[in-house]
Formats: structure tokens, sequence, C-alpha cells
DNA sequence: CGGGCTCTTGACACAAGTCAAATCGCGTGG
DNA sequence: CCACGCGATTTGACTTGTGTCAAGAGCCCG
């Protein structure tokens, strides 16, 4: 019943670097199963060590960080086609955990194989690498966005983010986008207060910029939004590989 | 003239993880040659592509990403045993800049040769893999200290840090550690603006629990350092590859 | 009908940013 | 040898973006 790789609904989104025939025939024997889990369920967990590797294959999490006060940063949104256990696959343990936040498909690959992936097909290790550099990429940048933005910018940023995510894989209806996070989601990822994160939401809402609510985010004025996100020029395409 | 990787200063230090024999062998033949620049040298830029890449021997540096309205924001410090270039490496381009804060020595890689360490030496490549999200791991910290700690704590977090890195490769002189930065490049680090960075350095100073002066780290009070950096257990050592 | 989450709002406090100017150090050139 | 200039560091005064506290409103579900 699950999904061959050779028919990957993620595989044709340009987003998503092109794959040979045998590298998908690889990656079938690589993968040995398919996991469904509820909303809520705690997939990785910081200081642990997962057996087990994924790819979001439908639905979305969160990858964050727990204080000793309870206190949370998301370090990213986890939208199909993300790579899961990177850390568990090459280190000691996970540096954080990985929830889902609505139902959840993924597929499964054995953290033993891994090492037969380096050693037999270079190719696809060498994407994993790619991989984590497009993931070192994104933490730079939310850093950076986190150091430098308000908290009008960092929202923006945000929403231009998962919008042009979510166009790039399909994921958008009617011009709205499946956002099913709540708002101390957002909060802890922008490293803003809920009430802070609110309000600002609020203005959006008032500029007639965007409008999220109830897990959609509508984007009214998709250039104005790149204005508030101190983003002038057109938003640069960044193929990944699929693995 | 050159050091040989036979000879490495680095790899004696427990904080790297051990290599074989034939590992040396082979990064002998991976390196092409040694980089020396002066201070300020910009080793990489943002958005080009490096035909080289480096692990830095001796000296410091720092990896930042600019803004169109000249901010900076530092993604991290450059020490050695730091590898410089991987994004050039497996990307199209560099996602930040990397320049050379005190004068430099380098070992460089051709980047051409990356491959075939992907296809002949598939333990190299999972160690520059592990090494991806070793950098992970620091800019996801990196997040969470920006995203959720005051001025105080994250200075003091940084201080901690570096202090660490230093003890565990012996840069440090009588309990003294050469911190060559300015006080901007921390602020860049931590967004936290000139101003108030030096303010909080006072602090700690009063507080008699760490003073910065002339490009020199003494920290007064380890303990108490930690507990200002929210850190109570003891530090926890992270291994990781030398490349 | 009554909890228990989210989401909203308003009032208030404070950490951190901004602006501006003084001081210190240091290398350069007269 | 001293005057100058420039960058880095300090300090003070003032402003403001965000955080915190508190309470209410909306909604879903048992």
């Amino acid at each position: 019943m699950s999904t061959e790789c050779r028919d990957c609904p993620l595989r044709k989104f340009a987003l998503f670097a092109e794959m040979t025939e045998g590298e998908v025939e690889f990656m079938q024997g690589f993968k040995v199963g398919e996991l469904v889990v509820d909303a809520g369920t705690t997939l990785m967990m910081e200081g642990s060590n997962s057996p087990q590797l994924y790819t979001a294959l439908r639905g979305m999490g969160l990858r964050y960080k727990t204080f000793e006060n309870g206190d949370r940063q998301v370090l990213s949104f986890v939208l199909p086609g993300d790579f899961i256990g990177l850390q568990a696959g090459v280190m000691r343990e996970m540096q954080h955990s990985v929830e889902a936040t609505t139902p959840m498909t993924l597929c499964v690959f054995d953290r033993k194989a891994l090492w037969e992936m380096f050693r037999d097909h270079p190719e696809r290790a060498f994407d994993l690498t790619w991989l984590a550099a497009v993931e070192e990429h994104f933490l730079g940048e939310s850093l950076a966005i986190v150091g430098h933005m308000s908290g009008l910018g960092r929202i923006a940023r945000a929403f231009v983010r998962l919008h042009d995510r979510a166009i790039a894989t399909n994921l958008s209806i009617n011009g709205e986008v499946h956002l099913p996070y709540k708002q101390q989601d957002l909060a802890d990822a922008l490293g803003l207060s809920l009430v802070h994160t609110n309000k600002t939401l609020k203005k959006l809402r008032e500029q007639e910029v965007a409008v999220w609510r109830n897990g959609w985010l509508k984007v009214l004025s998709y250039p104005r939004l790149r204005a508030l996100a101190d983003l002038n020029e057109t938003p640069q395409p960044m193929v990944r590989p699929l693995i």
C-alpha cells in the first residue's frame, strides 16, 4: 500500500534535484517502510538516538530545542520533502526534537544502512551532505532574521518562506497556504512572545497584507509582504536533493 | 615548509576524532598546499563559489552574512580545526562570507577532489557530513541563544563557548584566552547593539566574572560565568572529525 | 453545560536600541 | 618628538520595541 519511490509525488517538483533511474532504484532499496503518525507525535527526542531516519512525505511538523525553564526554540518547520534525523545518523545523538504537528506520513530508512549508502552510493552520500549544507543555510538565515529584524519583519519573512515553499510543492489551494501551526509555534520560532506575535499578526491583517486564520495563510499582497520582509528582489529558487 | 598532516598539531587534541593511519595518508594527498593570509583578508564571499576549501590551522576568523543596509550577522567564529567552504563544495555558492580576523594559516584542498573523496574514501565523506551536522548543531544553539536569552546571558554563553574551545585546543595562556575580535563582532554575533554589548561587558567586569581587554579574555569565575549563561552542568565534550 | 485550549486585548514595565560626544590608543607624517 | 587623525571603546540621556501580567472571548469536545 505504501508509495513506491518511482511514483513519489515529491520528485516531480522543480524544488528538488533530478534523480537518475539508478538513484530511484537505490532509494527504493534504502527505504524500509512507511510510518503514519498522529498529530502531536514526537518523532525524535533531543538527546536520544533514533534507529530510524525519515523523509516527510505528507503532513507538517517542527524541530525544536527545549530549555530547562520549559521555553522552546523552534528551529524550523518540517514540510514534505524534508529529511529528518541526519544528526542521529552521523552523530551520537539528536541535538533537537522533532514533532508532528499534523498527522504525517514518513518514508522510513534504516540508520545502519546509512553507512552502506556512503560505501556503495557516493552520489547519494554527496546529496546527503548537500542537504546538510542546505539546512545549515536556512539555520544561518534564521539566525540573521532573529538577530536583526523587528517583529513585523520576522513574521513577514517567515510567511514569505512558508508561502514560497508551499507554492513550490503544490500545497496551496486557491492562493491559501496550509499553515497548521499555533501562534505559539511561530512565536517560538522567531524569538517573540506570544502576545507580541498576536498583535503583530493583527497589524498584518489590518494593513491587508496577510491573514492567518484557522491554520490557513492568505497572502493578500505578496509584494508588500516581501517589502515588509526586507526582500526586494524576486525569490531565487534553491534546489535541493530529495532523499 | 608546510606542515605534514602526519605532524598536524591539531590532531592530538581530544576534541577531534581519532584518525587511522590510512586516513592521515589520504588527507595528505587531498591537501594541495597551505595558505597564509593577513588579518582582514576575505577568504570566501557570499554568493561566490570558491575553487578551494580550507581547514583553519592557525589564527582566527569569522563567518557572517551581510544585509542590504550594511548590517552583519556573524554566524560563528572560525577557530583552528574548523572546515571552511562546505557550502561552496556541495552547493552552487556560499551563503555567507568568511574573513580572517588575525593572520591565518590554512590547509588548502581542491574542490574538485571532493568528489573523489566521496567516491574513494567513504569514511572521510561520512566525516564531512558529520562535520556539517556539527555546524548545524552550533547554529541551532546560536539561534536558541539569540532567540531566548538576555544580553548578559548571551555574552556569558559566548564566553563559555569560546573559553572551552580555546582550552580544548591549548589556545589559552595563563588562563587567558586569545579573543582578537572587536566588540562590534561580538555584538553582530549575538544580535545586540554595540553600545549595549559594551555596557554589558562592563557589568561582567564589575561583577568580577570576566574581563575582555586588548583581545584577551580572562575568566575570573568560571562557575559564575556558566551560571549567567544558564549552564548548570559540567561541559559535555563534543567530539568532531578533523578534515 | 462546563472545562480546557487558543486567540485577543489592554495596561504597564523594562531591556535594549539610538543618538551623541568624550576618551583612549596607535600609527603616520611633519 | 609631537601633532594629527582615525578606529575602537566608554558613557550618559532619552526613546521605544517587546515582554509580562491579567482578563476576557471564542471554540471544541466530552
